[in-house]
DNA sequence: GCCATGGCTAGTA
DNA sequence: GCCATGGCTAGTA
């Protein structure tokens, strides 16, 4: 079965990440075309992120933390960023008003 | 039916 | 902690 409009606009969405910056899955959702998507993010991202190559740990929660249990790739993700030099505070959680990457907002501007 | 969400509510501290 | 969301997949008819 071919993949969805959506799902295509959120591979690219994923891709468009830079480098240091993060994302979120409702706004990776919402630049895709559907704000009420963000469980469809999570999906492509276990499903597409090998075969992909997307930048999978630049997709955080809301909150600016990762949504990784401790087994399941938290390290993992946690490291993949601050190799970005993206940072985490005592919580784990990142700073979204300096590493949230802003999208489409830019190309408005 | 699944899901690495998100938003809102109830119920504690 | 509950539940709506929505595209996909496995598994049946």
């Amino acid at each position: 079965m071919a993949r969805s409009v959506f799902t295509v606009r959120i591979i690219e969405v994923i891709r468009a990440i830079p480098s240091g910056k993060v994302s979120t899955y409702g706004e990776v959702a919402e630049l895709a075309g559907n704000p009420q998507g963000a469980r469809q993010v999570v999906r492509v991202l276990h499903s597409c992120s090998e075969t992909e190559n997307l930048p999978w740990h630049r997709v955080v929660n809301r909150l600016g933390r990762i949504a990784l249990g401790p087994f399941d790739g938290f390290d993992r993700q946690k490291e993949l960023l601050e190799a970005e030099s993206v940072e985490f505070d005592d919580n784990d959680q990142i700073d979204l008003n300096r590493f949230r990457w802003r999208g489409d907002l830019d190309a408005l501007c």
